[in-house]
DNA sequence: GACTGTGAAGCCATTCACAGCT
DNA sequence: AGCTGTGAATGGCTTCACAGTC
């Protein structure tokens, strides 16, 4: 199979249509034009046409895609025909904000597991998962076939964190903070700073209003 | 004054350089190269120096760059000279997480209000800040002089919510979750989508593994 | 007539490579 | 000699515009 090149920023926007194509299927859409997605989402309608043509044509000529086959190809596109397990390390504030986040049970994402190697959360319960010492991490990883890692822990424990994780076959991981991760090859890291989202908005706020922009 | 276009991917990397350069403060590193910055943050040393020529001369040939000055410009480039007051709508898990999060206050960033309209929320105190009803989000930006908003509530409610804070004089927000909101063209909106992120990841586990990249 | 799929063009960001200082 | 600052070259993403299809 040949292995085009594909901008993340495609991949963002893919997964973007695909909620926005369940939406369409859930108010009973059969049918939908590029330019009606782009309107949907804030894009221009031949960046949908070009970001689908990476994967293959599956609109018609005249007519527009039909909903549930986009919806099921974007899926299929962003790996989502199967349920994934996922393990959240750190069971602070974040880690039990995204523990209990909707959004990711209704993409598929099932947290397993929660840990923590701080004795004052180890028990807590957060609504049906338990917060579970470090040291159980193998056995539930290993058990669930984990593949997904959430790290919400403190910069400095990040690393060590993410070497367990990967030792145990973890090969994704979602971080939050400023870490430069050293995984091998192989493993997926992808970060949400949230302080830089913050100073974006600052930026805007000062350095170009100044600049009259 | 000039108005060079400066690309986003520039601010989000002088983020993560500013506090890098903190970090190499704090442990009395005097002078930096742009090549130890670069390998410090995962980038390359010609995108170092192009990253800062966008807004002056800060280096010295031959030597390198004072950590110090060059800290203070970046904190000057993102606004982040004065501190900013912020206000959280939404006390669910995240709202709760990102009213605490210690991040934010290391550089500048104040909750000064977290609002719900849950009757079971409003009075629950978050450290030291206790949630207020929507209804007093005017008095509570208008004091402070609030600029920034972080939206942490349902899709449903976003539309809404970012109206009435717009209305009260916000001209910058965080949203979380795929919304796309409807603002003046002066206002300022950045969006974390925590499931996009996680779908990048799969991405990459299923559809880029089978095509053997 | 309407809308997709796509090569070509345009635009933007990153990397290169070297002149210019210290 | 070492490192910055920067024009030029490269690479990559987005937009354009139209041929192809229904």
């Amino acid at each position: 199979m040949k292995a085009p090149k594909i901008p993340e920023a495609t991949i963002t926007r893919l997964s973007v249509y695909s909620r926005f194509l369940e939406r369409m299927d859930r108010q009973g859409v059969v049918t939908i034009s590029s330019g009606e997605i782009a309107e949907g989402v804030g894009v221009s309608p031949a960046q949908v046409r070009k970001d689908l043509a990476y994967f293959g044509e599956f609109g018609t000529r005249g007519v527009g895609y039909n909903v549930k086959d986009l919806m099921r190809y974007t899926l299929k596109i962003l790996g989502l025909t199967r349920p994934w397990t996922v393990v959240v390390v750190g069971a602070g504030n974040l880690g039990t904000a995204l523990s209990t986040y909707k959004g990711f049970r209704d993409r598929g994402f099932y947290i397993v597991g929660v840990f923590d190697n701080d004795l004052t959360k180890i028990g807590k319960r957060i609504q049906d998962l338990e917060v579970y010492p470090l040291e159980k991490l193998p056995e539930i990883v290993a058990r669930h076939g984990v593949k997904i890692g959430i790290l919400a822990v403190p910069g400095e424990a990040a690393q060590e964190v993410a070497d367990l994780l990967v030792q145990n076959g973890v090969e994704a991981l979602l971080t939050f903070g400023a870490v430069v991760l050293n995984v091998p090859e192989h493993v997926v890291v992808r970060n949400v700073d949230l302080s830089v989202k913050l100073e974006i908005l600052t930026f805007n706020l000062s350095f170009r209003a100044s600049h009259g922009l």
